[in-house]
DNA sequence: GCCGCCCATCGACGCCTGTCGATACCTTTG
DNA sequence: CAAAGGTATCGACAGGCGTCGATGGGCGGC
């Protein structure tokens, strides 16, 4: 036992903006359609059409673009206007610990690289 | 311009079980307190006494508690009672997707490994 | 110029979540 | 056995979030 008072004697030097920071990121990410939209971009690798979000989920239009709005004011993605439709894709100057943050989601969505053997 | 109705024809090939799962995982993580749990945890690689947390952050025992609770619910983080204190660490066994999460997480709150040069 | 289509925004509703105070449980100490 | 201290749980409250229908804004087609 190291000490009395609630204090054990281990100080937990994490710091709290960068916990903050982190905490929106994984908030912008936190939900099943915004994975799948990030990881369906990822793998896209080129600018998607949002009306192919709208058509795959089960969801109305404002929804999906609700999310992806999301998913854009994280800076996580950008938007191109091409006529009449909206492409969407990863922004490709993302930090180093937020694309490796990407990746690691990205990696969860694989269909199990290494499952049974 | 590819096609009309609001498909691109572009299909969105992305597993909703797998996105569900991920995300579940990511809103476990979408807390500044529990990215700093988790940093911490990842980072003494030792049981932490959960009082540590209680004073190091201002929120009261309760919240805490509750805090860790959800990180041992999403199977981030195992409990071991020593006498009257009750110390958290890291899952040794997570899933290779779950750990690389979690590195990527911890690394976002190490103060810039890498940032200018 | 008008209409139609795609997309974004607005307002509203229900659910979930973070936070707290109060309480109960368990272990150690006297 | 009684008392004290560290944790977990409970109930409640405010705030945020996902979802929808309705509406507005832009661009292309007729």
């Amino acid at each position: 036992m190291r000490q009395r008072g609630g204090v054990c004697g281990i100080p937990i030097a994490i710091d709290a903006g960068l916990a903050t920071q982190t905490a929106e990121l994984l908030k912008a990410m936190a939900d099943p359609t915004r994975v799948a939209m990030v990881a369906a971009l990822a793998r896209s690798k080129a600018p998607v059409c949002i009306c192919d979000f709208t058509s795959a989920f089960s969801l109305t239009q404002p929804t999906i673009s609700h999310h992806m709005s999301k998913l854009k004011a994280a800076g996580l993605v950008e938007a191109t206007r091409r006529g009449v439709w909206t492409y969407y894709e990863l922004r490709g100057d993302l930090p180093a610990t937020v694309a490796r943050l990407v990746e690691a989601v990205v990696a969860g969505t694989l269909p199990r690289p290494s499952a049974s053997s």
